[in-house]
DNA sequence: GATGAATGAGGCTTCATTCAT
DNA sequence: AATGAATGAAGCCTCATTCAT
């Protein structure tokens, strides 16, 4: 059963976790002080401290939950939709992660290169979407004499590169904008695969 | 003529480039202090607000120094070096970026995602050595219909992925050492190109 | 008749007895929140209030507890002999007490300056073995014509002197260690008697 | 030279012993915040930390200069009299810190027993008259066989025993008024050396 | 009686920046 | 040009105490 002091709890630690992802995106992580984020969660200060360690440690939290809930989600739309090769299904679930991270930038700016394969690992275990998308590889190299090791290393390079191209075309539109970088995205991405 | 007080100029403002850097690697960029600069550079407080405007101003203009040295340092040992197809020089030269952020870590970490689009841009102006990596692509695709453009940003993708794999293979050994993800970094690589 | 309740009270109480104390003696009364000691006891926060003040009413009960107890401990253990005359019995009675404090230094450093005529004479009423200290003192001075106001502060000088020394001796070793202070120590006692 | 700055450095620290010695004596060393000290001095909260570690910083150091001025002061006043017989002599010596004392409570409670010999130690490098004190021993026992550890020793008894007593004394009137104290305490002295 | 989440005042300390010398 | 003492805003974090459950 979940009390109503549970339920309040949960409550309190979700609005600190808003109040501190908003003024990241907007502010700045630098820029944001523990007093700005009781404020505008609408808590006292000694709380923040009753559920995290420090800035930092929330910060981690948001950038492992956000980060996981982009792929995870990716994964799960993918997963819903039919494709005849793998080629497109890989295709369609990196342009959901471009698309998803286009219409957010300040979530982008935030969890920046930490869509990495450290969040990866370590979301893991956790949300079974992910293990989903070692599923959907697997399954493209199936027959392939490709080792699992090798195919991890090249998942790797895809969403690396797809990181890194999203961060500098979305913010920077270096070397063009992310519209103009997709093509040869998903072109090389094909190559690599 | 250089005069004794233009070269006492000139070693101050260098000692405050040494002491930054080396308290940005060591320390980390937060928790190095302007205080702890000028102590490092054994130069008085104010003096720093002669020569830079606050901490990020050093930080930019040393992480533009360090990253196009390293840049600036591959194009001219690939230069000097002859070979055959365009495909080992690149080679060479990515593995020239890679062993030389192998041996310092430090570096690596600072410079880390601002070896990128951006700082090669800038540089670009300023070191005749990077227009030389442009040059030396250029030759690359000679013959082919690739246009400049399309080239610009293949370039990119490589130096991105270069970066990327980099840090995460160096730094924290995911998902393997640098010297196993190197065979499939090339790999890749002379796929993209 | 003592019910459960009463007696779970009684734990709760001694727990944060034991608690408070082992944190006092080794962090330091400073040092020590109440949340340290709560935690230590394993009651919650506001238990603590429902038996003590704060910090320093629990820090004064564990003060005049301890204190008591030494000297109760010293003058039983000294009933419990018989000797010839009253300097021998004194010698021991004080040197019980050192042996006491040197095998529980932290003890020591916790009651220090509190081992004073204060908590003697409020120990006064509630043990009945620190009545005997008075008892055995007016027994040593019987015959003679020192007045029992005479005889009171020379007691009180003794203790004093006891302590510090101890104090000095034993936490800092100054002016040398307490084994060899201890002969002069008890040679200036008997001056003093 | 002492420039203008010298001058104004030195001054910003003594208002900062100055408050930070009203303010422990008046109102007590835990009551008393960093805060409370600059503003009383007159300085910015900066400043402080400009010339002390923290508040046991500036503690210990007041200390050491109270508990040095009072002996010093002391020794200064026996020694401008002339006495027969060094049992006079001690006992001027003696009194007039009991004097001292006497007429600022506030210090004593400061001070405390911290008149002792780990202070005594550190002092008598420092202070010329310090050492003096021990002159004053040796040639009150010139000619006898006693050892000057043995001395040493006699010394620090009688300086314990006097602080000892005068705090309680004065500051709680146990067991007696210092003044009902002071012949007892005398007696006592003299039977110790 | 017991709990422990929540509070928010208040302490400590750092540090970018200024400015008289 | 160079200095470094002084500033005080601003951040971090603790902790005694309360009170609804």
């Amino acid at each position: 059963m979940v009390t109503k002091i549970e339920r309040n709890k949960k409550e309190k630690e979700n609005s600190l976790y808003t109040a501190a992802y908003d003024l990241f995106t907007t502010k700045g992580i630098n820029e944001t002080a523990i007093s700005d984020i009781v404020k505008k969660a609408g808590v006292a200060k000694g709380t923040f401290y009753l559920y995290f360690k420090d800035k930092y440690d929330i910060l981690d939290k948001i950038i492992l939950n956000k980060s996981s809930h982009v792929l995870s989600e990716a994964i799960k739309e993918t997963n819903e939709k039919s494709f005849e090769v793998f080629e497109d299904k890989l295709t369609y679930f990196i342009d959901y992660i471009i698309e998803y991270l286009k219409s957010d930038r300040l979530l982008l700016k935030l969890i920046y290169k930490n869509l990495s394969w450290g969040v990866f690992r370590r979301a893991y275990k956790d949300y079974k979407e992910i293990q989903e998308i070692y599923t959907m590889f697997e399954k493209g190299y199936e027959g392939s004499d490709v080792t699992r090791e090798h195919m991890e290393k090249i998942l790797f390079m895809v969403l690396e590169l797809t990181g890194s191209v999203c961060y500098s075309s979305i913010i920077y539109n270096e070397p063009e904008s992310i519209d103009e970088m997709k093509p040869i995205l998903f072109e090389t991405i094909l190559k690599i695969i």
